[in-house]
DNA sequence: GCATTTATTTGCGTATGCATTAAATAATTC
DNA sequence: GAATTATTTAATGCATACGCAAATAAATGC
């Protein structure tokens, strides 16, 4: 799982997505090639590449001349994300009914459910996010659709940038896990409609959430 | 629309995707670097751009020290494309009619679906998939969703390249431009519903057909 | 002959330098 | 003083070179 060696290419790639997510490089700010290199101590080729990989990933976007922004993130491009994670995710959940998992494949997803409700007691937001981000990505697993589980995976990656500033903004997430496991139930009974619909719902409710959340406290980005 | 002085990294990306289009660089093969450069008549670093840039673009792998691979496109990845297809585009429509275009807004769509049209009645394949394209761009265009256009585009990018192949393996889609004037007058009748479903069903059963056509042909790539 | 080790080749990752060209600044004209 | 033009600056795009590691070929041992 994890090479010894790693290409100064990789780590780049690595490195500016860790400093972008901690706002270590901040939303809307601009970097030339050059001071990155010498931030990530290489070479301006091989963060070049990176810089390129980021780009196409929606993380920044390449100025010449003025150097790399990072992107910010307004209220409607977090609406935009959520739209696509809902359709994407929805249709993963279908899917995943209809493939008729036994319970013993769907463990990994009852886990995350069951963290979630322990983190919750616990009033661990981190721990919530962390396994809220596990059920996600499991349920596009579950789904069997390498291509969605790529784009659903470069969306929440934007939205876990967007939720470090808002998730100590709002109450405890406490009744979304009542919809995870609506969800996790009609997987589990293999009705694809019930599954697709609720998990639809689900993620409008989280995107009218946050999205009022980021207007109401006037966040233009980020 | 056409710059001037196009970076020799772009071009690369350009003519990359040209030739992969065309079948020149046919799907499976493997290219190293220095033959592609030398092919675009360039150094290795801007095709080493383009390249991962088309990587990105799920067009081609990087396997280092077996060349970039062009990634075939088997019957089920065909149709892993199409369920991300109907999904965001059908929920494009649905957003189109929440907008309330008037029927100047809606006069691109309009327009692709009359000379599809024309295109079948003098049994003009090409000029048909051409308007086809255009239908869908404009419809996704119309959803107002950056991130789905993007989407949208790259995966439709991947159909045409199997399309090349199908397209005069099957009769004329004589119906489907049915299926484009529903979903026109559903949203310009404002009904989101009709037009998200009608889409949906709409693009449910292209897949299907394609997917039927390629196994049925035995076609396991490309 | 087969397997294992050693030698050789070759493609890639990265650093570096240079030419290009866009942006910024200074200079000149009206 | 404003506006246009000339000059300077500097970041990028690209070519090139080189070392390393992987793949292949050769050689040695059994």
């Amino acid at each position: 799982m994890s090479e010894k060696t790693l290409s100064n290419s990789q780590r780049a790639v690595h490195e500016l997505r860790e400093r972008i997510f901690s706002g270590d490089l901040s939303a809307g700010s601009d970097h030339l090639e050059s001071e990155l290199a010498n931030l990530l101590d290489m070479s301006r080729t091989p963060v070049r590449e990176a810089v390129l990989t980021l780009e196409s990933q929606g993380l920044l976007e390449l100025r010449p001349r003025k150097g790399v922004r990072i992107l910010p993130l307004s209220p409607d491009d977090m609406a935009d994300i959520y739209d696509v994670l809902t359709e994407l995710e929805s249709h993963s959940a279908e899917r995943a009914a209809e493939a008729r998992y036994d319970e013993q494949d769907l463990a990994f997803l009852a886990k995350a459910i069951d963290d979630m409700d322990k983190a919750i007691a616990a009033s661990d937001l981190d721990a919530w996010a962390e396994a809220d981000d596990r059920f996600h990505a499991e349920l596009v697993r579950l789904g069997r659709n390498s291509r969605i589980a790529g784009i659903v995976g470069m969306m929440s990656d934007q939205v876990r940038r967007a939720r470090m500033t808002t998730l100590f903004m709002r109450p405890l997430p406490t009744k979304s896990n009542e919809d995870h496991r609506q969800v996790y139930d009609a997987i589990r009974d293999g009705d694809g409609y019930q599954a697709r619909e609720t998990h639809r719902a689900h993620r409008q409710h989280a995107k009218s959430i946050i999205v009022e959340l980021l207007q109401r406290h006037r966040l233009k980005f980020l």
